[in-house]
RNA sequence: GGAGAGGUGGCGGAGUGGUCGAUCGCGGCGGUCUUGAAAACCGUUGACCCGCAAGGGUCCGGGGGUUCGAAUCCCUCCCUCUCCGCCA
C-alpha cells in the first residue's frame, strides 16, 4: 500500500502531530492516567545529572544541544505549573466560597468576576504551559535509551563486540550452494509463485519445507514453555493504534508497517507488539494479575508471523528467504524487576541460545555498541548462524533490556515488596525468526548426497524421519 | 450491516451542577479470635504531577465547550455489551 494512501498517516509529521501531539483527538484512548514524560527516559535523570546524561547519550549520537534544550524546557514547564497550580487553589477555595455565599442569599456578582479574572490568567498560563510541554515532549521523542555502560561504543555495527562462538563449524569437502539452489532441489521454496499469489517478498514454502516449518516452531514454543517457564500465548496478528505507540513502533516507524485503512488496524511486525501491550496500562500487583519479584519474572512467549514492508531497503540482502515481507518467528517476552533486569538478560540470551545449541547450529553471540542498538534499548545482544552458502553471518535473534524505556510508554508498572508502584523492565528476544534458522539449518546440514539432516531434537515433530531428501 | 444500552477506583456497582476523589460490596493489606486455618469482627486500602517538606494540583473512556464552579449539562470521537441479519 502507498504510503500516501493511508488515510490517517499520510505525511509522516502530520502522524506524529495526530497521534502524540494532539493526544486523543484520534479518538484512541491512548494515554489513560498519562503523566507528563511518557515516551522517553525518566527526566529526572537530566535535571538530576545532566553532564552525566549528556556523556551517556553522547555515546549514542545524541547531541549536548538535545538535551539542554529538554533540560530548559522541563524547567520552563514546572515554573509554569507551579503558577498555573497556585491559582487553581485559590479559584477551588472562591468557587466555594460563592457557593456558600449563594446558599446564605449573599450578592456574588463581584466575586463571580473576581473568580472569572483568574479562570482567564488560569487558561492563558495553561496555553503556554502546554505548548511548553508539546516541545518538551518532541525533544524527548529524539531522546534514546541510555546504553549500558558497558556495552561498546561505536557509530555502527562495526564496532559491535563478538562475545562468543558457540558450536562448531568445518567446511566440509563438497560445495555448500546457497539456499535457493539447495531448497529448489528439495522442491520446499516456490518464489514465482508467491510474487503471482502477492509479490516480491512472500515466498513459499512447500511440502516437507512446510511441515519442517511448523515442526521448528512448535520445538521452540515446547522448549521455551516446558524448560524455560513460559507462557505461551497465542494473540491477534493485528492491532490497533495504541499497542502499536506503545511499544514504539510508532509514530516514528509507520512506513515500514501495513496498515488497514477500512479499521484503522495494523499487522504486526513481531509478536512483541500484543505480547508485550498485553500488561499496557497495568499494574502487576499479584492480586488479579501476576506478582513480579527479583526472583520471578513473568515471561510470555508467543509464535506470531510478523509482516513488514521494509520501506528502503529494497536491494539490501533480499536474496530469497533473507530480507522477507512476511515471516514467522516466536518470541519471547519478560517483564522483570528493575533490580535484575540486567541479569535477566543474559537468562534470556541463553534461553535463545538453547534453541540454536539444540539444533546443532554453529553461530555467535554479538554485544551491540552503542550507535547499532535499538532506539528503546539499553542494552542488546543478537544471535547470528552461519550459513556457509551465502559465507555470511544470519541474524536469527535480538535480545534486548528495555530498563523502563518501554514501561513507561506503555504505562506497565507493578507494586513492589515495599508497597511502591513502579515501572517494571521489560526485555524482549527472538527464540528465533524462521526463514533465517531454515536457511542457516539446509546449509549447516546439507550432506553430500544434496540431502539435508535434521538435527535429533526435530525429528520428533517430523514423524520421525531423519532427512530432507532431493526430489530431483 | 440494522436497532438499543452503556463506559466511574484492582473488580462489581451508586452517584444528574457546589466538602465527590467520589456511598457501598468484593478483593488486597494489618489486627482480634484460633493449636493452625476458615468464618466472624475491627481497622486500613486509587493513580499521576510539582515540592526537601508542609502542602498544592490533576484524573470519573479521549478531546472540546457552557459555568464562579462539572463525574454530573452540551458537542464530538473512540470503545464495549445485547438483540436481529450475514458468515466461518
Amino acid at each position: 500500500m502507498a504510503y500516501g494512501e493511508l488515510n490517517r498517516c499520510a505525511p509522516r509529521n502530520e502522524l506524529v502531530d495526530f497521534m502524540i501531539v494532539n493526544g486523543g483527538k484520534s479518538g484512541y484512548n491512548i494515554r489513560p492516567n498519562s503523566g507528563k514524560s511518557i515516551i522517553m527516559i525518566d527526566i529526572k535523570k537530566i535535571r538530576d545529572d545532566f553532564e552525566g546524561t549528556v556523556a551517556q547519550l553522547a555515546r549514542r549520537g545524541v547531541e549536548k544541544e538535545t538535551v539542554e534544550k529538554a533540560r530548559d524546557l522541563d524547567a520552563r514547564r514546572r515554573s509554569l505549573l507551579g503558577e498555573t497550580e497556585s491559582l487553581k487553589a485559590k479559584r477551588n477555595a472562591a468557587s466555594k466560597e460563592i457557593g456558600n455565599l449563594a446558599k446564605a442569599g449573599g450578592d456574588i456578582a463581584a466575586a463571580k468576576a473576581e473568580v472569572r479574572a483568574i479562570g482567564d490568567r488560569i487558561a492563558e498560563i495553561d496555553k503556554e504551559l502546554a505548548q511548553v510541554e508539546t516541545d518538551l515532549r518532541e525533544t524527548m521523542l529524539m531522546i534514546p535509551n541510555l546504553p549500558a555502560p558497558e556495552i561498546p561504543t561505536g557509530p555502527d555495527s562495526s564496532a559491535n563486540k563478538v562475545v562468543r562462538f558457540v558450536g562448531e563449524w568445518k567446511d566440509p569437502a563438497y560445495p555448500i550452494p546457497d539456499h535457493m539452489q539447495i531448497g529448489e532441489k528439495l522442491g520446499i521454496f516456490d518464489f514465482p509463485r508467491g510474487v503471482k499469489l502477492t509479490g516480491t517478498g512472500f515466498p513459499i514454502i512447500l511440502g516437507q519445507g512446510a511441515k519442517l516449518q511448523r515442526a521448528l516452531i512448535q520445538y521452540m514454543l515446547d522448549v521455551h514453555c516446558q524448560q524455560q517457564g513460559y507462557t505461551e500465548m497465542l494473540p491477534p496478528f493485528m492491532v490497533n493504534t495504541a499497542s502499536m505507540t506503545g511499544t514504539g513502533q510508532l509514530p516514528k516507524f509507520a512506513e515500514d508497517l501495513y496498515h488497514s485503512n477500512a479499521d484503522d488496524f495494523w499487522l504486526i511486525p513481531t509478536a512483541e507488539v500484543p505480547v508485550t501491550n498485553f500488561y499496557r496500562d497495568d499494574i502487576l500487583d499479584g492480586v488479579k494479575l501476576p506478582k513480579i519479584t527479583p526472583e520471578s519474572p513473568v515471561k510470555l512467549t508467543a509464535y506470531t508471523p510478523c509482516f513488514r514492508r521494509e520501506a528502503g531497503s529494497a536491494g539490501k540482502m533480499t536474496r530469497g528467504m533473507l530480507r522477507v515481507h512476511q515471516f514467522d518467528k516466536v518470541e519471547m517476552v519478560n517483564f522483570v524487576h528493575p533490580d535484575t533486569s540486567f541479569q535477566q538478560l543474559e537468562t534470556l540470551v541463553k534461553e535463545a541460545e538453547a534453541i540454536l545449541t539444540g539444533l546443532g547450529l554453529h553461530f555467535r553471540v554479538l554485544m551491540l555498541c552503542s550507535g547499532d542498538m535499538g532506539f528503546s534499548a539499553a542494552k542488546c545482544y543478537d544471535l547470528e548462524l552461519w550459513a556457509p552458502g551465502e559465507q555470511q553471518w544470519l541474524e536469527v535473534s535480538s535480545c534486548s533490556c528495555f530498563t523502563d524505556y518501554q514501561a513507561r510508554r506503555l504505562n506497565c508498572r507493578f507494586k513492589d515488596a515495599d508497597g511502591k508502584t513502579k515501572l517494571v523492565h521489560t526485555l524482549n528476544g527472538s527464540g528465533v525468526a524462521l526463514p533465517r534458522l531454515m536457511v542457516a539449518l539446509l546449509e549447516q546440514h546439507l550432506q553430500e548426497d544434496g540431502s539435508v539432516l535434521l538435527p535429533e531434537a526435530i525429528r520428533p515433530y517430523m514423524g520421525g524421519i531423519d532427512r530432507l531428501a532431493p526430489v530431483k
